[in-house]
DNA sequence: GCTCTGTTGATAATGATTGTCAAAACCATT
DNA sequence: AATGGTTTTGACAATCATTATCAACAGAGC
Protein backbone atom coordinates (compact mmCIF):
# COMPACT_ATOMS: atom_id res chain seq x y z
CA UNK A 1 0.00 0.00 0.00
CA UNK A 2 1.06 3.61 -0.63
CA UNK A 3 1.46 5.69 2.48
CA UNK A 4 1.23 9.39 3.05
CA UNK A 5 4.20 10.80 4.85
CA UNK A 6 5.05 14.38 5.68
CA UNK A 7 8.26 13.93 3.70
CA UNK A 8 6.42 13.27 0.48
CA UNK A 9 4.16 16.23 1.12
CA UNK A 10 7.19 18.39 1.83
CA UNK A 11 8.77 17.47 -1.49
CA UNK A 12 5.53 18.04 -3.36
CA UNK A 13 5.08 21.37 -1.61
CA UNK A 14 8.62 22.49 -2.31
CA UNK A 15 8.19 21.62 -5.95
CA UNK A 16 4.93 23.55 -6.16
CA UNK A 17 6.57 26.56 -4.53
CA UNK A 18 9.24 26.60 -7.18
CA UNK A 19 8.70 28.31 -10.49
CA UNK A 20 11.08 26.42 -12.72
CA UNK A 21 13.00 23.22 -12.97
CA UNK A 22 15.16 22.37 -10.00
CA UNK A 23 17.63 19.62 -9.31
CA UNK A 24 17.08 17.02 -6.63
CA UNK A 25 20.15 18.30 -4.82
CA UNK A 26 18.91 21.89 -4.88
CA UNK A 27 15.49 20.87 -3.68
CA UNK A 28 17.06 18.98 -0.81
CA UNK A 29 19.11 22.04 0.11
CA UNK A 30 16.04 24.25 -0.07
CA UNK A 31 14.15 21.93 2.26
CA UNK A 32 17.03 21.88 4.70
CA UNK A 33 17.15 25.66 4.59
CA UNK A 34 13.60 25.75 5.90
CA UNK A 35 14.60 23.51 8.77
CA UNK A 36 13.34 20.24 7.37
CA UNK A 37 15.54 17.30 8.33
CA UNK A 38 14.48 15.29 5.30
CA UNK A 39 17.13 12.98 3.87
CA UNK A 40 18.65 13.29 0.43
CA UNK A 41 17.77 9.75 -0.57
CA UNK A 42 14.17 10.40 0.36
CA UNK A 43 14.04 13.46 -1.86
CA UNK A 44 15.27 11.37 -4.77
CA UNK A 45 12.69 8.69 -4.07
CA UNK A 46 9.86 11.17 -3.70
CA UNK A 47 10.78 12.92 -6.94
CA UNK A 48 10.96 9.64 -8.81
CA UNK A 49 7.52 8.71 -7.48
CA UNK A 50 6.03 12.06 -8.42
CA UNK A 51 7.44 11.74 -11.91
CA UNK A 52 5.96 8.27 -12.32
CA UNK A 53 2.57 9.43 -11.10
CA UNK A 54 2.58 12.32 -13.55
CA UNK A 55 2.64 15.00 -10.86
CA UNK A 56 6.10 16.11 -11.86
CA UNK A 57 8.05 16.53 -15.04
CA UNK A 58 11.67 15.61 -15.36
CA UNK A 59 14.30 16.46 -17.89
CA UNK A 60 18.07 16.44 -18.16
CA UNK A 61 19.99 19.65 -18.05
CA UNK A 62 22.76 20.07 -20.61
CA UNK A 63 25.18 19.34 -17.75
CA UNK A 64 23.63 15.96 -17.15
CA UNK A 65 21.68 16.65 -14.00
CA UNK A 66 18.11 15.48 -13.66
CA UNK A 67 15.77 18.39 -13.12
CA UNK A 68 12.21 18.25 -11.81
CA UNK A 69 9.21 20.51 -11.85
CA UNK A 70 5.67 20.39 -10.56
CA UNK A 71 3.45 19.58 -13.49
CA UNK A 72 0.09 21.30 -13.80
CA UNK A 73 -1.36 18.85 -16.25
CA UNK A 74 -0.95 15.19 -16.94
CA UNK A 75 -1.29 15.76 -20.64
CA UNK A 76 1.74 15.41 -22.84
CA UNK A 77 3.46 18.74 -23.32
CA UNK A 78 6.82 20.40 -23.71
CA UNK A 79 8.79 23.22 -22.15
CA UNK A 80 10.33 26.56 -22.82
CA UNK A 81 13.01 27.04 -20.21
CA UNK A 82 15.07 30.05 -19.25
CA UNK A 83 18.64 28.86 -18.98
CA UNK A 84 19.45 31.63 -16.56
CA UNK A 85 16.67 31.75 -13.98
CA UNK A 86 14.94 28.44 -14.64
CA UNK A 87 11.58 30.00 -15.44
CA UNK A 88 9.54 27.49 -17.35
CA UNK A 89 6.59 27.84 -19.66
CA UNK A 90 4.59 24.79 -20.59
CA UNK A 91 3.85 24.69 -24.27
CA UNK A 92 1.64 22.59 -26.44
CA UNK A 93 2.78 21.58 -29.84
CA UNK A 94 0.32 19.55 -31.81
CA UNK A 95 2.29 20.30 -34.93
CA UNK A 96 5.44 18.88 -33.39
CA UNK A 97 3.57 15.83 -32.13
CA UNK A 98 2.37 15.10 -35.64
CA UNK A 99 5.76 15.78 -37.14
CA UNK A 100 7.48 13.41 -34.71
CA UNK A 101 5.06 10.63 -35.47
CA UNK A 102 5.29 11.21 -39.21
CA UNK A 103 9.04 11.30 -39.40
CA UNK A 104 9.29 8.18 -37.26
CA UNK A 105 6.79 6.31 -39.42
CA UNK A 106 8.50 7.35 -42.64
CA UNK A 107 11.68 5.71 -41.40
CA UNK A 108 10.04 2.53 -40.20
CA UNK A 109 10.30 3.41 -36.53
CA UNK A 110 7.65 2.41 -34.05
CA UNK A 111 6.95 3.37 -30.45
CA UNK A 112 8.15 6.87 -31.10
CA UNK A 113 8.77 9.03 -28.09
CA UNK A 114 10.42 12.39 -28.34
CA UNK A 115 12.36 14.96 -26.44
CA UNK A 116 11.43 18.48 -27.42
CA UNK A 117 12.53 21.31 -25.20
CA UNK A 118 13.49 24.86 -26.00
CA UNK A 119 16.10 26.67 -23.95
CA UNK A 120 16.60 30.40 -24.08
CA UNK A 121 16.70 33.59 -22.07
CA UNK A 122 13.39 34.86 -20.74
CA UNK A 123 12.38 38.49 -21.20
CA UNK A 124 13.52 39.43 -17.70
CA UNK A 125 16.92 37.84 -18.00
CA UNK A 126 17.35 39.24 -21.50
CA UNK A 127 16.75 42.73 -20.10
CA UNK A 128 19.18 42.18 -17.24
CA UNK A 129 21.86 40.84 -19.55
CA UNK A 130 21.67 43.92 -21.76
CA UNK B 1 49.26 24.34 -31.81
CA UNK B 2 46.99 21.40 -32.57
CA UNK B 3 48.82 18.15 -33.11
CA UNK B 4 47.85 15.09 -35.02
CA UNK B 5 48.12 11.97 -32.96
CA UNK B 6 47.19 8.41 -33.77
CA UNK B 7 44.88 8.44 -30.77
CA UNK B 8 42.72 11.19 -32.18
CA UNK B 9 42.60 9.40 -35.52
CA UNK B 10 41.64 6.19 -33.76
CA UNK B 11 38.71 7.85 -32.02
CA UNK B 12 37.57 9.52 -35.20
CA UNK B 13 37.85 6.22 -37.07
CA UNK B 14 35.97 4.29 -34.42
CA UNK B 15 33.19 6.86 -34.48
CA UNK B 16 32.96 6.68 -38.26
CA UNK B 17 32.81 2.90 -38.12
CA UNK B 18 29.85 3.05 -35.82
CA UNK B 19 26.34 3.44 -37.13
CA UNK B 20 24.60 5.06 -34.19
CA UNK B 21 25.26 6.99 -31.06
CA UNK B 22 27.74 5.42 -28.69
CA UNK B 23 28.92 6.34 -25.23
CA UNK B 24 32.48 7.37 -24.51
CA UNK B 25 32.87 4.32 -22.30
CA UNK B 26 31.62 1.98 -24.99
CA UNK B 27 33.88 3.56 -27.58
CA UNK B 28 36.83 3.11 -25.28
CA UNK B 29 35.92 -0.54 -24.79
CA UNK B 30 35.55 -1.02 -28.53
CA UNK B 31 38.99 0.45 -29.14
CA UNK B 32 40.52 -1.76 -26.49
CA UNK B 33 38.83 -4.77 -28.06
CA UNK B 34 40.75 -4.07 -31.26
CA UNK B 35 43.98 -4.02 -29.30
CA UNK B 36 44.37 -0.28 -29.00
CA UNK B 37 45.96 0.77 -25.70
CA UNK B 38 44.31 4.18 -25.82
CA UNK B 39 43.39 5.64 -22.44
CA UNK B 40 39.90 6.43 -21.29
CA UNK B 41 40.66 10.05 -20.52
CA UNK B 42 42.00 10.49 -24.01
CA UNK B 43 38.82 9.14 -25.53
CA UNK B 44 36.83 11.69 -23.55
CA UNK B 45 39.13 14.48 -24.66
CA UNK B 46 39.06 13.45 -28.29
CA UNK B 47 35.28 13.22 -28.29
CA UNK B 48 34.93 16.62 -26.69
CA UNK B 49 37.25 18.06 -29.33
CA UNK B 50 35.37 16.43 -32.18
CA UNK B 51 32.10 17.76 -30.81
CA UNK B 52 33.48 21.28 -30.60
CA UNK B 53 34.85 21.12 -34.14
CA UNK B 54 31.50 19.97 -35.47
CA UNK B 55 32.76 16.56 -36.56
CA UNK B 56 30.63 14.78 -34.00
CA UNK B 57 27.21 15.17 -32.50
CA UNK B 58 26.52 14.64 -28.87
CA UNK B 59 23.33 14.12 -26.93
CA UNK B 60 22.26 12.80 -23.56
CA UNK B 61 20.62 9.44 -23.28
CA UNK B 62 17.60 9.19 -21.00
CA UNK B 63 19.89 7.47 -18.53
CA UNK B 64 22.13 10.48 -18.36
CA UNK B 65 25.08 9.26 -20.38
CA UNK B 66 26.62 11.45 -23.03
CA UNK B 67 26.44 9.80 -26.42
CA UNK B 68 28.47 10.70 -29.49
CA UNK B 69 28.18 10.07 -33.18
CA UNK B 70 30.14 10.95 -36.28
CA UNK B 71 28.33 13.80 -37.94
CA UNK B 72 28.06 13.93 -41.70
CA UNK B 73 27.18 17.58 -41.90
CA UNK B 74 27.93 20.64 -39.88
CA UNK B 75 24.47 22.00 -40.51
CA UNK B 76 21.99 22.08 -37.70
CA UNK B 77 19.86 18.96 -37.64
CA UNK B 78 18.14 16.47 -35.39
CA UNK B 79 18.01 12.73 -34.87
CA UNK B 80 15.76 9.75 -34.97
CA UNK B 81 17.34 7.15 -32.74
CA UNK B 82 16.58 3.49 -32.18
CA UNK B 83 16.54 2.98 -28.45
CA UNK B 84 17.44 -0.65 -28.88
CA UNK B 85 20.28 -0.82 -31.39
CA UNK B 86 21.35 2.81 -31.51
CA UNK B 87 20.74 3.18 -35.24
CA UNK B 88 20.43 6.85 -36.01
CA UNK B 89 18.84 8.75 -38.85
CA UNK B 90 19.65 12.40 -39.31
CA UNK B 91 16.56 14.41 -39.99
CA UNK B 92 15.91 17.94 -41.05
CA UNK B 93 13.04 19.83 -39.64
CA UNK B 94 12.58 23.30 -40.97
CA UNK B 95 9.06 23.31 -39.60
CA UNK B 96 10.36 22.57 -36.13
CA UNK B 97 13.07 25.19 -36.40
CA UNK B 98 10.47 27.80 -37.22
CA UNK B 99 8.14 26.57 -34.52
CA UNK B 100 10.87 26.73 -31.88
CA UNK B 101 11.79 30.26 -32.83
CA UNK B 102 8.15 31.35 -32.93
CA UNK B 103 7.17 29.89 -29.61
CA UNK B 104 10.23 31.37 -27.95
CA UNK B 105 9.51 34.78 -29.40
CA UNK B 106 5.88 34.70 -28.38
CA UNK B 107 6.94 34.23 -24.78
CA UNK B 108 9.58 36.91 -24.81
CA UNK B 109 12.49 34.51 -24.91
CA UNK B 110 15.67 35.27 -26.80
CA UNK B 111 18.67 33.21 -27.78
CA UNK B 112 16.49 30.18 -28.30
CA UNK B 113 18.23 26.87 -28.64
CA UNK B 114 16.36 23.62 -28.69
CA UNK B 115 16.66 19.94 -28.06
CA UNK B 116 14.62 17.89 -30.47
CA UNK B 117 15.24 14.20 -30.69
CA UNK B 118 12.93 11.32 -31.43
CA UNK B 119 13.49 7.94 -29.83
CA UNK B 120 11.79 4.77 -31.04
CA UNK B 121 12.31 1.27 -32.29
CA UNK B 122 13.70 0.94 -35.78
CA UNK B 123 12.06 -1.40 -38.30
CA UNK B 124 14.58 -4.17 -37.65
CA UNK B 125 14.23 -4.06 -33.89
CA UNK B 126 10.47 -3.79 -34.17
CA UNK B 127 10.45 -6.99 -36.20
CA UNK B 128 12.72 -8.76 -33.72
CA UNK B 129 10.63 -7.69 -30.79
CA UNK B 130 7.48 -9.13 -32.32
C1' DG C 1 69.13 14.61 -33.16
C1' DC C 2 67.38 18.27 -29.84
C1' DT C 3 64.28 21.14 -27.60
C1' DC C 4 59.95 23.01 -26.70
C1' DT C 5 55.38 22.41 -25.85
C1' DG C 6 50.98 20.06 -26.50
C1' DT C 7 49.28 15.31 -25.51
C1' DT C 8 48.77 11.06 -23.19
C1' DG C 9 47.29 7.88 -19.63
C1' DA C 10 47.25 5.79 -14.90
C1' DT C 11 45.07 7.15 -11.14
C1' DA C 12 42.74 10.02 -7.88
C1' DA C 13 39.02 13.11 -7.31
C1' DT C 14 34.47 14.68 -8.05
C1' DG C 15 29.57 14.78 -8.09
C1' DA C 16 25.14 12.94 -8.92
C1' DT C 17 22.48 9.08 -8.13
C1' DT C 18 21.27 4.47 -6.23
C1' DG C 19 21.66 0.51 -2.93
C1' DT C 20 21.66 -1.13 1.93
C1' DC C 21 19.42 -2.12 6.05
C1' DA C 22 18.24 -1.25 10.84
C1' DA C 23 15.27 1.98 13.05
C1' DA C 24 11.12 4.63 12.83
C1' DA C 25 6.59 5.77 11.06
C1' DC C 26 2.09 4.57 9.05
C1' DC C 27 -2.43 2.54 9.23
C1' DA C 28 -5.86 -0.88 9.99
C1' DT C 29 -7.28 -3.35 13.66
C1' DT C 30 -8.07 -4.56 18.51
C1' DA D 1 -4.79 4.02 22.97
C1' DA D 2 -1.91 -0.18 22.22
C1' DT D 3 -0.50 -3.85 18.67
C1' DG D 4 1.37 -5.73 14.64
C1' DG D 5 2.57 -6.14 9.89
C1' DT D 6 4.64 -3.34 6.29
C1' DT D 7 6.34 0.45 4.21
C1' DT D 8 9.30 4.32 4.44
C1' DT D 9 13.04 6.71 6.06
C1' DG D 10 17.82 8.25 6.35
C1' DA D 11 22.80 7.86 7.26
C1' DC D 12 26.20 5.98 4.82
C1' DA D 13 28.48 3.12 1.49
C1' DA D 14 28.70 1.93 -3.27
C1' DT D 15 28.45 2.91 -8.12
C1' DC D 16 29.01 5.15 -12.38
C1' DA D 17 30.29 8.59 -15.68
C1' DT D 18 33.17 12.21 -16.12
C1' DT D 19 37.02 15.46 -15.00
C1' DA D 20 41.40 16.87 -12.89
C1' DT D 21 46.24 15.86 -11.90
C1' DC D 22 50.75 15.52 -13.34
C1' DA D 23 54.88 13.05 -14.68
C1' DA D 24 56.33 10.74 -18.82
C1' DC D 25 55.97 11.01 -23.72
C1' DA D 26 55.75 12.33 -28.56
C1' DG D 27 54.90 15.70 -32.52
C1' DA D 28 56.91 19.77 -35.09
C1' DG D 29 60.26 22.69 -36.31
C1' DC D 30 65.24 23.85 -35.91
Amino acid sequence: MKRNTWQREAVRGALDANDGFISAQALHSALHATGSPIGLATVYRALADLAVEGDADSLQSPEGESLYRACSTNLHHHHLICRNCGLTVEIEADAVERWAKDVAGQNGFTQAAHVVDVFGLCATCTAKAA
